[in-house]
RNA sequence: GCGCCAGUAGCUCAGCUGGAUAGAGUGACUGGCUACGAACCAGUAGGCCGGGGGUUCGAGUCCCUUCUGGCGCACCA
C-alpha cells in the first residue's frame, strides 16, 4: 500500500508551496495566486529524480522570469521532513530535486515486507468495476480478436483490481437473437444431411466445421428421432444441445488462456425476466421513442448518436440494441456497478456513442460506462501478413495460436502495445527462445536472480535475513537507478488502471528487467564485502519480487531456470 | 460523403494531465566472459515526430487544415 513516488511527489509540492507562501510573506513573490504545477520525474536524471515546474508555468502569474522566480523558491526551500537531499534551479527554471539516501534503503526495505502487496494502491478504494470482456458469440470458435481483448480485458482487471478496485470480470454470452437463429438453421440443415435430408443450407448460415461435428454429436445421440418433426422443434433441440456444449469450449478454452470470469451473463435471461421489454417501456415514457414503418424507432440522435436506432422490428422481435441497453440497465442498476467497462473491437466503435447516449436517455449515467476499443490485430509470419490458418484454410482462431506460440508469449505480445494501436503479431518472434524475444528478455531476469540466491545459499549465506540488511550499503549509479525503477511499481499500476492500459506494466516489467541486467553486469553480489552483499542480495531479492508480482499480474510464468 | 483510430529511426513501437538535447527494442557495425546464468552488458550509426498554418515562456503532445492507411455508417450482432 505504500507508494514511493506518490509520497516523494506530494512532499515535494508541500515543501514548494510553503516555500512560495514564505516568499511571498518576505514580498520575493508578488501575492497573485500559484498555478498548478505538477512534480514528474525526468527522463535524465542529470535534471534530479524528480522535477518541478512551479516556476515555468507560474512565469505569467508572478510576471517575472522563470528562473528567478525558480530561485527565489529555491531559496525559501526547506526540505526537512521530506525524502529530499537537495534541490537546485535548472535550464529554463526547473526546481530539480534530489532523493536522499534514506529514500532507497526505504524502497527496498519496503518491498520486502509487503512482499507479494507491494505495487498494489487503495486508489480504488473498493468501488465497484466490472470488465466485460471477450463476450465472444457462443455459435463458433473465437478469433484472433478475441485473443487480444481476453489477453486486454484479463489484464486489465487485474491492473484494476492491484488500484484497488473491486472487480468482477463478465462474459456476454449472445445467446439469443438472429444469430442463434442462425446458428439453430445452420445445425438443423447439417443434422438433415446426415440423414440424407434434401434441404438447402441457409445462405447466411454458419459454414464451420464446428457445426457438422455438433450436428453429428447430436444424431449420435438422439438418431434420426428429430428428422420428421417441425423445422421450430429441431432448431430448439439442437440450440439446446449444441449451446452449452459450445459455452463450455469457450470457457474451457479461455482457462487454458488463463483467464477465468466471474460471472457468464446471459442474454437470454435479460427477455425472460422483463428487462428488454421493460427499458423499451421506460424510454417510451420518457419519450425517446416512435414508431414507423411497423417498428419502434429510438431518438438516438437525442444524445448524441448519428442516427436513430430501431429497437423493435416490424416483426416484433427487439434488436440486439435493445437488449443491449437492457444488459446495461442490468449492470448499472440490477447490480449497482459503479463503473463498467466493455473491451470491444474497434469495428465496434460505432455503437460507443449509442449505447452511452441510451444510458442517460433511461436516466442512468453514460459516462460511467467506458468503451475500451482495441484495434484489430495482423498476424505476421516471415513478413507477410497471415490471413488464414494452414491446417484449416479458415480464420485463425485463439486454439490455432496458442497451439503454436506459448501462452506466456501470446499474453505477453497482447499486452505490449496500447490497445488503440494497431499492431502486427510477429509469429516468428513470439516462437523465439532467445534474447530479442522480450517474454524470454523479462523471465531470464527472473531466473537469473534465483540461480545468484541459490548460489549464495550455496556458500552459506544467510538469504532470507537479507530483508534486514543495511540498504545505505547500496550507493552505485546502477543500484540506485533499479532501486528508482522498482519504486515506481505502485504509481505505474495507478497510472495503467487511470488509462485503462494494461501494456504500461508490461513494459514496466521489460524496463526492470533492464535496469536489472545493469545492475548484474556492474555490481557483483557474491564476492562483495559482507555488508554490502547482503544489501545486494536484498536488492535482488527485492526485484524478483516486483517481477513476480508484475508477471502475477499478467498471468505469466516466473521460471527459477530456462 | 460522414464518423472513429492511427501516421515518430530501415522495421516494431514508447514518449507520463504541453517541459530541458525526441527514447527503447530489433536489424547493421564495434567491443566485453580465467568472476554470481553472454537467453546478458556497453558503444557507433540511423529522425524537417506525414505536410502546412495557429495557440505560448515552451508543441511529438493542444486547435484548424490537408495527405495517407485501418475500421465503421443494417428492422446483423
Amino acid at each position: 500500500m505504500r507508494d514511493p513516488v506518490a509520497l516523494a511527489k506530494s512532499g515535494a509540492k508541500e515543501s514548494i508551496l510553503k516555500a512560495c507562501a514564505a516568499a511571498r510573506q518576505k514580498g520575493l513573490l508578488p501575492d497573485a495566486p500559484i498555478p498548478d504545477f505538477t512534480v514528474e520525474i525526468p527522463a535524465d536524471t542529470s535534471h534530479g529524480d524528480f522535477a518541478a515546474n512551479v516556476a515555468l508555468v507560474g512565469a505569467r502569474a508572478f510576471s517575472m522570469p522563470p528562473r528567478r522566480i525558480a530561485e527565489i523558491i529555491c531559496g525559501e526551500l526547506s526540505l526537512g521532513g521530506t525524502v529530499f537531499a537537495r534541490a537546485e534551479v535548472a535550464g529554463p527554471g526547473f526546481l530539480n530535486l534530489f532523493l536522499g539516501e534514506e529514500y532507497y534503503a526505504g524502497v527496498v526495505a519496503g518491498v520486502l515486507e509487503e512482499k507479494e502487496q507491494y505495487g498494489r494502491t487503495g486508489t480504488g478504494a473498493h468501488r465497484k468495476y466490472m470488465v466485460e470482456f471477450v463476450s465472444a458469440n457462443p455459435t463458433g470458435p473465437m478469433h484472433l480478436g478475441n485473443a487480444r481483448g481476453g489477453a486486454l480485458g484479463d489484464c486489465l482487471a487485474s491492473v484494476l483490481d492491484a488500484a484497488g478496485y473491486d472487480v468482477t470480470r463478465e462474459f456476454y454470452v449472445n445467446d439469443a437473437g438472429n444469430q442463434i437463429e442462425k446458428f439453430g438453421s445452420s445445425l438443423s440443415a447439417r443434422y438433415l444431411e446426415l440423414y440424407h435430408q434434401d434441404v438447402e443450407f441457409p445462405e447466411d448460415g454458419y459454414h464451420g466445421e464446428d457445426i457438422i461435428v455438433r450436428a453429428k454429436e447430436f444424431a449420435a445421440l438422439h438418431g434420426d428421432a428429430y428428422v420428421n418433426v417441425g423445422e421450430e422443434e429441431r432448431k430448439r433441440a439442437l440450440i439446446d444441445y449444441a449451446l452449452p456444449k459450445n459455452v463450455d469450449g469457450l470457457r474451457a478454452d479461455l482457462e487454458k488462456y488463463r483467464i477465468r470470469f466471474d460471472v457468464w451473463f446471459r442474454e437470454s435471461t435479460l427477455h425472460r425476466d422483463g428487462t428488454v421489454a421493460m427499458v423499451i417501456d421506460l424510454l417510451g415514457q420518457k419519450g425517446h421513442t416512435y414508431e414507423k414503418d411497423g417498428a419502434v424507432w429510438y431518438r438516438a440522435t437525442d444524445f448524441g448518436a448519428e442516427k436513430d436506432e430501431v429497437l423493435v422490428r416490424a416483426n416484433g422481435i427487439p434488436t440486439y440494441f435493445a437488449a443491449d441497453i437492457a444488459y446495461h440497465y442490468n449492470k448499472f442498476v440490477t447490480r449497482g456497478f459503479d463503473r463498467v467497462i466493455n473491451v470491444w473491437g474497434a469495428d465496434h466503435h460505432g455503437h460507443v456513442a449509442r449505447l452511452k447516449g441510451a444510458m442517460d436517455a433511461i436516466g442512468l449515467d453514460g459516462d460511467k460506462l467506458d468503451i475500451v476499443l482495441m484495434q484489430l490485430v495482423r498476424l505476421v509470419r516471415d513478413g507477410e501478413p497471415v490471413r488464414m490458418s494452414k491446417r484449416t484454410g479458415k480464420a485463425i482462431t485463439l486454439t490455432d495460436l496458442l497451439d503454436e506460440i506459448p501462452i506466456d508469449a501470446a499474453r505477453f505480445f497482447f499486452n505490449l502495445r496500447e490497445p488503440k494501436s494497431h499492431f502486427d503479431f510477429d509469429l516468428d518472434l513470439a516462437v523465439k527462445e532467445s534474447s530479442d524475444n522480450p517474454v524470454y528478455y523479462v523471465q531470464y531476469a527472473h531466473a537469473r536472480i534465483c540461480s545468484i540466491l541459490k548460489n549464495l545459499r550455496a556458500e552459506g549465506i544467510d538469504v532470507d535475513s537479507a530483508a534486514q540488511a543495511d540498504f545505505a550499503q547500496l550507493r552505485e549509479p546502477d543500484e540506485l537507478a533499479l532501486i528508482r525503477h522498482i519504486a515506481k511499481l505502485p504509481s505505474e499500476i495507478d497510472a495503467a488502471a487511470r488509462e485503462y492500459d494494461p501494456a504500461r506494466i508490461t513494459r514496466y516489467t521489460v524496463d526492470l528487467a533492464s535496469a536489472y541486467h545493469r545492475f548484474y553486469t556492474s555490481c557483483r553480489v557474491k564476492c562483495a564485502e559482507a555488508p554490502l552483499c547482503l544489501a545486494r542480495t536484498g536488492l535482488c531479492l527485492a526485484t524478483r519480487q516486483v517481477l513476480r508480482n508484475c508477471l502475477a499480474l499478467l498471468k505469466i510464468t516466473a521460471p527459477e531456470t530456462m
